[in-house]
DNA sequence: TCTGGGGTCCTAGGACCC
DNA sequence: TCTGGGGTCCTAGGACCC
């Protein structure tokens, strides 16, 4: 008997659940994103195809977008609504009886045995379809670093298999940001190496990149790009290490105090969850992200771990109070590292 | 391309200790 | 007192992912 691993992927997940429940929007470029407002700060979550066809991605500027596909439909993120229709899809895969681990609103893994990879995707994407309307594609692999790049393939609403035999047939002429951990940086560094695709990646000296990139960056991109992962499908949701709430201003704070104001209310809002999830914050960390885009933060131990709001916003204040910056400030944030 | 909000993990450098 | 080398811990920043 053959062990798979099948990584599940919603199709347009947010766009998709709006559609449901706004059928006279199907087939239409929608982009969902920020507040719904093209003309303010935000990004886009998720585009309808649609939508993509003009160029229109995750993460792209809603200004952006709205300049490349002026008749979009533009839709606030509504996250209480995505988490409800995500927990039906999680729901529906565990009627299988496999092993599920959720990657997110949108994404899964499962474990699954047997000869037929294939049928059970087909059963799984049938059920889903069933339960929510929501299309989903699935990866079949022989791991789930190879399950999860089938997926890519897969799109839309279809199946597609990768494993170790067709792996570099696959992915091997590809540039290295196609793995599933380097982004344009990492694949920029390697570029400069004169490492370009996954087949040179694949083919470098772990002992080389190490040197080069950290003692375990540099080997576990090699062990990525030869397509290696023995990473196992695990049921049980790990226990979170950080907690955090942060807010981009649609005008720039210039005042301190307000600023001060803000870092206060932030650390009292983390705390609320934190006293809500009966857990304890071990340090706290204020981020700033100054008008041009720099970003720096300052971090404040806590005497004893606690959720207390008085304790928190204090030393969230004192983190603060270690910025020398006092230009206009876009974002704040304040995260809790959390008792292990 | 004027660039969200929620996270995780790794690295480099300094402090500190023997 | 111009001074080694190794280990460990902490902090800030960076890269990445959904």
């Amino acid at each position: 008997m053959t062990s798979w691993v099948l990584h599940i992927d919603l199709d347009q997940f947010l766009a998709a659940v709006e559609v449901l429940r706004r059928p006279e929007l199907r087939g239409l470029p929608v982009i969902v994103g920020g507040d719904g407002d093209p003309a303010k700060r935000g990004v886009v979550s998720t585009a309808s195809y649609e939508a993509r066809a003009y160029g229109v991605h995750s993460g792209l500027p809603l200004r952006t977008a709205a300049r490349r596909c002026p008749d979009a439909v533009f839709l606030p993120v509504d996250r209480e609504v995505y988490e409800a229709a995500s927990a039906e899809v999680m729901t529906t895969l565990r009627t299988f009886g496999a092993v599920v681990e959720v990657l997110g609103w949108d994404e899964a893994f499962m474990a699954v045995d047997g000869d037929a990879p294939e049928a059970v995707a087909e059963e799984i994407r049938r059920r889903v379809r069933e339960a929510t309307g929501l299309d989903c594609s699935v990866g079949i692999g022989d791991n789930k670093l190879r399950a999860k790049l089938a997926t890519g393939f897969a799109k839309p609403d279809g199946v597609f298999r990768l494993t170790a035999e067709t792996w570099f047939a696959t992915l091997g002429d590809r540039p290295t940001d196609a793995l599933w951990g380097i982004g344009r940086k990492t694949a920029r560094r390697l570029g400069r190496l004169g490492i370009d695709t996954v087949r040179g990646l694949a083919d470098s000296d772990p002992d080389e990149l190490a040197a080069r990139l950290g003692p375990v960056t540099g080997p576990w991109l090699v062990r990525l790009a030869r397509g290696g992962d023995s990473s196992p499908v695990t049921g049980t949701p790990h226990a979170a290490r950080s907690r955090g709430r942060e807010t981009t201003y649609q005008h720039d704070l210039d005042d301190w105090d307000e600023v001060r104001e803000e870092v206060a209310r932030l650390a009292r809002r983390v705390a609320e969850e934190l006293a809500a999830e009966r857990r304890l914050a071990a340090r706290v960390v204020v981020k700033v992200r100054y008008a041009p885009f720099t970003t720096r933060t300052r971090g404040q131990v806590l005497d004893e771990a606690t959720a207390e709001a008085a304790a928190l916003e204090r030393a969230a204040l004192d983190a603060l109070g270690r910025f020398t910056g006092r230009r206009p400030v876009r974002l704040l944030g304040v995260r809790a590292e959390l008792e292990r």
